[in-house]
DNA sequence: TTGTAAGCGTTATCAA
DNA sequence: TTGATAACGCTTACAA
């Protein structure tokens, strides 16, 4: 394989003078360049992008860090990055978690090293400090959650209103027992949405039980066994709110299986809109996470970081809607 | 940040003696081995990654090749490569191609240029006789695709067998009429699993009827809509095969919609196994792939290329499993 | 067992 | 506008 010193010696130029023509070629005469331009032809020669990065200590590559590309919210925010980044000559790395630390850690150690040029975090099981300092010192950016006080650049959805709005859906339909499975606790996501549940319903003047606040993990299954757990109530709550889709359509599940309907009997929302929520049947009623766009700004907000531009706005709370389908009904007095 | 001049500079010692601390420790003398080791403590030296890749001309890198990330079946696939590489220290790159083939061209070049150590091909809509030459100068994987005739290392199913017992199971239940929905036929796979159905028909006398055989694209949408043409026929079959789990769903949506029932009405097999085929209702029949295996696998034949090792096997073909759930009941008789 | 020193191929500084 | 040349930090013959 020919190299830059090959070039330079056909071309009769220096090393200098081709890297000027790859690099920004109109600082090169007319006529320089096109002899050059011709002895790369000649040689069929390509630059050596490993020497390349050695030699600028870049690497054009991001990485994104992800619990598990199987949970199916990630792999569209992915694709969203992975659209801005190739548009802009940009490799993305996948950094799958699986929920353990070291593995973290190794990844932001890859930062630190200069293996990758930026990181995009979708997911905030870390300590937040270290989430602030790391991003004092290397492009970052948060994706799909909001902390508050947190300094690092942001691009999240308001989860409480969000789910405030999602319980006021219900409670336009005429609930007034309703119940909610939350996701994991120790994620402030969930803790969010917890409390938009609870505005919404304290809004309305209901008293918030506790015994109506049931924890799941965000699995299909979880949303089974805590609606069961409704359902062995004396007081049925007779609608739910799902922090996501997996649950409400496991909870969905259990409704059925105790020979009971949704939504007549018993109403369910769901978050995020995942694709299959369409198809499952009664359709989903959900809050829909603009997932694509949150993949494609967060990797914009990344690339301004490694390009060194101020960041105008550092915290971008993008917009949810709601999708009303079949699971909640349309009007309880029907 | 400190650099191996500077640590060899500390330890008293030249940066070759660093450098083999580091490579293989063994053939440092115990003595100079902990005072290097101190040396680097003390000024918390890291080996500057990109020098050593442009040195070695490797990257400890590998590239997935995927039509699409948000398409059910790749991120278990990915998973699993993901899995192994990293266990071997190899970092994966996302290469979507969105279906372009200029896309999957400029990946290949990424291969060529050496930018990283191989490549894992989860599509095939490239010329077969350009993977072949690919493979035969850099370290390549086909997966999820057999090939009659190519010499590429691949990692499959046997689509044509498995089709034909997933038909051959509705066959048992006592169907005659069976419909087919295949993927779109200008790709190898889908060609299989259409040869799998013709070949279990004729097998048990039935004669194949182009009426019967619709072309899909793989969607949901496209399950549905060739479902209706079925629906629509004088004749309408008792059974369907559709060639993946999205377009049995999108079936089993039209056959409903019709005011039929499944599996009452219409048997439906699919095909994959996706994730959500055992949430779906009715529960999907369908013929699982090992999508995780087949990723593991993948990436433990690409690293033996990658390593120089001989490859006693280039051609894996794992096994498929029918799982029987509720889609296609459990003897028409009763 | 350790050191010397020559690269790897590019970019960037400085001078011409 | 171009050229000479010194890095960048590591690995690896080869020599000692």
């Amino acid at each position: 394989m020919a190299n830059m010193t090959d070039v330079a010696k056909l071309a009769n130029v220096s090393t200098a003078t081709v890297s000027r023509v790859i690099q920004n070629p109109e600082a090169v005469k007319e006529k320089t360049r096109v002899k050059v331009l011709q002895a790369i032809e000649e040689l069929n020669y390509q630059p050596n992008i490993l020497a390349r990065y050695f030699r600028r200590t870049e690497t054009k590559t991001i990485l994104v860090m992800v619990p598990s590309i199987m949970n199916n919210v990630f792999p569209q925010m992915i694709a969203g990055i992975d659209l801005v980044a190739s548009q802009s000559g940009y490799k993305v790395l996948l950094g799958n978690t699986y929920q353990e630390p070291d593995k973290a850690y190794s990844y932001i150690e890859e930062l630190k090293q200069k293996q990758v040029d930026g990181m995009i975090l979708l997911t905030t099981r870390l300590d937040y400090q270290m989430i602030s300092d790391l991003a004092n010192d290397y492009p970052v950016v948060l994706a799909s959650d909001y902390i508050e006080g947190l300094t690092a650049p942001t691009v999240a959805i308001d989860n409480i209103s969000s789910a405030r709005d999602a319980v006021e859906h219900l409670l336009q339909l005429g609930h007034r027992r309703v119940g909610m499975i939350t996701g994991p606790l120790d994620i402030p996501l969930s803790r969010d949405r917890l409390k938009g549940y609870r505005q919404s319903l304290l809004e309305h003047d209901i008293a918030v039980e506790s015994v109506l606040i049931q924890e799941g993990d965000h699995s299909f299954e979880s949303g089974y066994n805590q609606m069961n757990k409704f359902l062995a109530l004396d007081k049925t709550p007779t609608a739910i709110f799902a922090a996501n889709d997996s649950m409400a359509m496991g909870a969905i599940k259990a409704v059925k299986a105790h020979g009971l309907r949704v939504p007549e009997d018993v109403a369910v929302v769901g978050f995020d809109n995942i694709q299959f929520s369409e198809i499952f049947e009664p359709a989903l009623t959900t809050m829909a996470q603009p997932l694509l766009e949150m993949g494609k700004r967060s990797m914009e907000l990344l690339l301004k970081q490694i390009k060194g531009e101020p960041l105008t706005k550092k915290q971008l709370v993008l917009d949810t809607k709601l999708i009303i389908r079949d699971s909640c009904g349309y009007n309880k007095q029907v």
